[in-house]
DNA sequence: GTCCGTGCAAAGCGTTTGCACTGTC
DNA sequence: GACAGTGCAAACGCTTTGCACGGAC
């Protein structure tokens, strides 16, 4: 299935040329999937969804668009706290953590990284210069938790 | 050269059978090394490090010591923003940070963790149950940063 | 003496790279 | 038409795993 129309496709290939990237399949597809959908993608699952609407491309061409973009500021790389590499669209980070039990990835309410950030270049700034911080975490999110006091469960 | 005195042999490998673990050499060096330095190591740092005393040991051992130092909560491993792995003792983070310019990992001042992890805890229990934070980011250390000012370079 | 932990070697997996070709500009 | 970007395949480096031996308890 088809997952960007004309429009979308028109305002990706602009940003990309606006970059001095040339507007490839491959990456005007890994933009439109990110900026569409703005959660995180791990590499594998952006692999899948892009397969979805072009079977041809290749992982290692995943690759090099994702740096590309990152490069060129229209997608943004972390890591979870476990080492896996994820990829979301636009640079400006919010972060994420893990629940412990079932792995799934969960996002911090909005708002909150640009106050932990803000905290922390306090702290930083009379020393170095600050950029951003990277936000991760572990804990239960809310069904796990729910689960474990239900059962009341050690661990 | 030796790097730990008895007492602190004593100590580690009592640590260890607190934990329920077996005082063997690897996990012994290891754990002394962490205790002592208080920094943090990248897996290849550690391991010259822990063949400075016993060449034997192997690069495989050493993963398996870290985990179970850390599963043990006697060691705490994370990862810096690129997705270097970093091991450090004590399981209680409190958080680096790179710097973009010469590379060097970089100290959070102490006690901003905790600020963090209280602000992210509150904005999250609501909602789910809350572990702990992991804090990194990127910037200019202070030597890089001066560097730039004194050179007026952009970027 | 038992069994956990290690050394050793090989496999695994995510990621990168070289090269010739294709498609964008 | 030039050259950036891709597909393909192979290499690479970090990490994990299987197995038999050795040492901690």
């Amino acid at each position: 299935m088809r997952t960007i129309c004309n429009m979308e496709r028109y305002n990706v290939e602009k940003q990309l040329h606006k970059r001095g990237l040339r507007a490839t399949l491959p990456r005007t597809l890994v933009l439109g999937v990110l900026a569409q959908s703005g959660r995180h993608y791990t590499m594998e699952e952006l692999w899948r969804r892009v397969q979805e609407s072009a079977p041809e491309i290749e992982l290692s061409t995943l690759y090099r668009v994702v740096q590309a973009l990152t490069e060129a500021g229209l997608a943004g790389e972390s890591r979870l706290p476990n080492g896996v590499r994820v990829v979301e669209g636009r640079a400006d980070e919010h972060g994420h953590w893990v629940c412990s039990r079932c792995g799934e990835v969960q996002h911090f309410p909005p708002g909150l990284w640009e106050q932990v950030n803000q905290l922390v270049k306090l702290a930083v700034e009379p020393e170095a210069l600050w950029f951003g911080v990277q936000l991760g975490g572990a804990g239960l999110c809310p069904r796990c938790r729910d689960r474990a006091e239900r059962c009341d469960e050690p661990q």
